[in-house]
DNA sequence: CTAAATTACCCTAAA
DNA sequence: GGTAATTTAG
């Protein structure tokens, strides 16, 4: 039993630990995930049946490593572990069971884009203000309630929910919830709450079903306990409730998700609950150097109310912290970049060695920049990933209408697109029946001369069923790529974005090829499906059983060999040789929609301690003084954390950056193909040039633009003056007065105008 | 109905 | 700064 060995005391106890319930309160850089994996592993060795233990994560890929690492130790039987996320593990139990539920097991999974743009349908179908019921708000509320476990029915006789909405003039929103929860029913369709939910109301109302499950899994650990909420906290209390041997692993300092429902009563509620727990506190930090422990430990200091253990490290002291002084986003990016290829010649990090984190997504456009300009590979985790891409959606809306063809929002979307002539109008009068009658989208389609509508929409209809029922028919005999190369041909979908020659149109059809590559490569590849086990199951339903539940963080193919940029979220349970934390700024960080309370605030210095202790060897902050948000240029004030951090441990450096040495050829690279966000807009086939000479905010100064030869196609004033031009002024600069904005250099790229001073 | 043009809105994190 | 929604011209 040589992997005992590797274990300090502590480590090794928990591994040891077989039967009863455990909790292992893990710091950052503990060898949490080692004593997870090993005590798995442990289990088995000591003949527990792979197929009676339960580890669920937050992750996929989080799941994927700790089964690989199992396998390393244990062989090839550990592929019966169930392992998985929350969501991955209960949306594959639904689909056995879901049946029982009244939906049909290949029911579709509605993410967060699905779930509000039906909620903003109920809300307008209503006939309610769409200024106080906004689709966001609504969507959150309901999210809220169901992670409590409240129904429609149990929301509306709650009276701390109804109080809440009423105060907050939306008494209304548990009609909304009402039919929204009807209309996902009816379109055979889950959000990502409903998999827990539902979940809980499965073993809730079926003695069976609870009685096998909770004999199959004897053992049960779950990772990042500290995040869970009260559905999935009592879903796995549920499970437990026979043997008792539930492990859970956590760090309330690390508790980041209670904008999702997670609370830290979930840990006290443990001890409680459990009267013979074992508690094992692991708080040695093998991963970051002194100077990077006492900064996390001096601000997580200031929080009230955690439990108590002191996190040390037997590293070296390392070296201070660096905090950039930055006079703009764009300097600040500009700084961290040359800082970054700086450590890169003297220290020989590599791109991979650096994360770049931030407190929310949109900050990563000024990092991206930066280092495109200097040709360093980057990597961009989270914000508008790959699966919610216009042209990924569609794509997968259409297979899913292929096989649950109830589904609303699916079916909304690829109806009229390609345009096939069944236009907003139509569908809104196809709604109306629909809910008159309570039956699917799908069924008034399927009969609409019945209903009334006339020959020319009744064709155009009948075609897309037509179309969409060949599909159905061969579900059975062809494979998940097959079906969706061929529903991509035959709906003009492909060739459509085929056709699209612009800059953003050669994306999108690379994008689309992706994803049919990925297709093929589950229906080839002898492969582990999210959860890990093999997938003999090559069928359309089973891809997207999986897929829906896939993030951009789990795309094996994102390189290994770049920096790697994303929120501070997203890099729970990583770590990186050097992390630069940007955007250290009050109310950017800590947010400005968190500082109203304590609770808010004490989350955010969680997230601070997340961040700084993702860093092994250095750890680098930044803040600008002015920034850029929504267009608009704000000024901004340092963060509080900064101040919470003993100047001892800290290096502040002000000042502008350096020039930069031009880097260009030497750290080129064949690998950074990523295209411009703001791409090129080639100029439109002449349509009427936009009236702006009949603009009421049309400045006379403006002409001088034109006077260059440039066509002005449409302008924006006011807040961020855009202009977008015609012609071949691109890469050139002007000079163009703006009243009382004075004179501005102006860079004319990709046909758009631009500021620069 | 379709596609372009224009405006409104987002304002934190995500499975 | 970027997209979704709405308005307008064809």
């Amino acid at each position: 039993m040589s992997y005992l060995d590797e274990l300090n005391e502590i480590q090794r106890q928990a591994v040891e630990h077989i039967e009863g319930p455990l909790m292992i309160i893990a710091g950052p850089g503990s060898g949490k995930t080692r004593v997870l994996t090993y005590r798995i592993a442990h289990l088995m060795e000591m003949g527990v049946d792979p197929y009676n233990i339960l580890s669920l994560t937050f992750t996929n890929k989080a799941a994927r490593e700790m089964k690989n690492r199992i396998e390393k130790i244990s062989g090839p039987e550990a592929r019966s572990l169930y392992v998985g996320t929350f969501h991955s593990v209960f949306a594959r139990l639904l689909r056995l069971y879901a049946p029982k539920l009244g939906y049909p097991s290949n029911f579709s999974i509605y993410d967060t884009q699905d779930a509000r743009s039906l909620i903003k349908n109920i809300i307008k179908e209503l006939g309610l203000n769409d200024n106080i019921y906004k689709a966001n708000i609504v969507s959150n509320r309901i999210s809220n309630a169901k992670n409590h476990l409240l129904s429609p029915k149990k929301y509306a006789a709650n009276l701390e929910m109804i109080t809440e909405d009423e105060l907050s003039s939306r008494p209304k929103i548990k009609t909304i919830y009402k039919h929204y929860a009807r209309r996902c029913f009816q379109a055979g369709a889950m959000d990502f709450d409903d998999l827990l939910m539902k979940m809980y109301e499965l073993i809730s109302e079926h003695a069976d079903i609870l009685y096998k499950l909770q004999h199959q899994f004897k053992f049960i650990m779950i990772d990042e306990f500290q995040d869970t909420n009260e559905a999935q906290y009592m879903i796995v209390r549920k499970l437990a409730d026979v043997h008792r041997n539930i492990g859970v692993v956590g760090d309330d300092a690390q508790s980041i998700y209670g904008f999702r429902g997670a609370t830290i009563q979930n840990i006290l509620n443990f001890e409680k609950e459990y009267e013979n727990l074992k508690v094992y506190k692991l708080e040695q930090n093998y991963r970051s150097t002194k100077n990077i422990v006492n900064i996390a430990n001096e601000i997580i200091k200031k929080n009230t109310g955690q439990l108590e253990k002191t996190i040390w490290t037997d590293n070296g002291e390392g070296i201070k912290t660096k905090v950039f002084k930055t006079a703009s986003d764009n300097e600040e990016a500009k700084r961290v970049a040359n800082n970054l290829q700086e450590e890169q010649l003297r220290n020989h990090f590599k791109n991979e060695d650096f994360a770049i984190l931030y407190r929310t997504n949109a900050q990563s456009r000024a990092m991206e920049d930066a280092l495109r300009t200097r040709n360093v590979p980057y990597v961009v985790y989270g914000g508008m990933s790959f699966y919610q891409r216009k042209e990924i959606k569609d794509l997968l809306a259409y297979m899913k209408v292929i096989v649950n063809p109830k589904d609303e929002e699916s079916l909304r979307r690829v109806i009229n697109f390609p345009t096939r002539g069944i236009g907003n109008t139509t569908m809104q009068k196809v709604t109306i029946v629909a809910n008159q009658n309570e039956i699917s989208i799908w069924e008034v389609l399927k009969s609409l001369s019945f209903y009334g509508f006339n020959a020319r929409i009744t064709n155009a209809v009948d075609g897309f069923i037509t179309l969409i029922e060949s599909y159905q028919t061969s579900l059975g005999k062809k494979d998940a790529f097959q079906i969706a190369s061929g529903i991509a041909k035959e709906s003009g979908m492909q060739p459509k974005l085929y056709d699209d020659k612009t800059v953003e149109g050669l994306s999108r059809y690379e994008n689309f090829q992706e994803l049919l590559n990925s297709i093929k490569e589950f229906v080839e590849a002898d492969e582990v499906d999210t959860l890990g086990t093999k997938v003999e199951d090559k069928t359309l339903g089973s891809y997207l059983q999986q897929v829906s539940l896939l993030t951009d963080a789990d795309d094996k193919k994102k390189s290994d060999k770049a920096v790697k940029l994303m929120t501070i979220h997203a890099a729970k349970g990583l770590e990186f040789p050097v992390v630069y934390l940007v955007g250290m700024e009050e109310e950017l960080f800590p947010s400005k929609m968190s500082m109203g309370t304590r609770e808010g605030l004490e989350e955010e210095r969680r997230l601070f301690y997340v961040a700084a202790t993702r860093a092994e060897k250095k750890f680098v902050m930044s803040y600008a003084t002015t920034r850029f948000r929504f267009g608009k240029l704000i000024y901004c004030q340092p963060s509080r954390f900064i101040d919470e951090i003993s100047p001892m441990n800290l290096e502040v450096i002000g000042g502008l950056t350096k020039p930069k040495p031009n880097t260009g050829g030497k750290f080129g690279n064949l690998f950074n193909k990523k295209k411009k966000r703001t791409a090129a807009k080639p100029a439109r086939p002449t349509r009427p040039v936009s009236k702006l000479k009949d603009d009421p905010n049309f400045k006379a100064q403006d002409a001088s633009a034109l006077a260059e030869g440039m066509n002005v196609k449409h302008a924006r004033f006011g807040e961020g003056t855009v202009m977008e031009i015609e012609g071949d002024a691109q890469n050139k600069i002007a000079t163009i007065s703006f009243g009382d904005m004075g004179e501005k250099r102006i860079l004319i790229r990709f046909a758009k105008l631009q500021i620069l001073s």
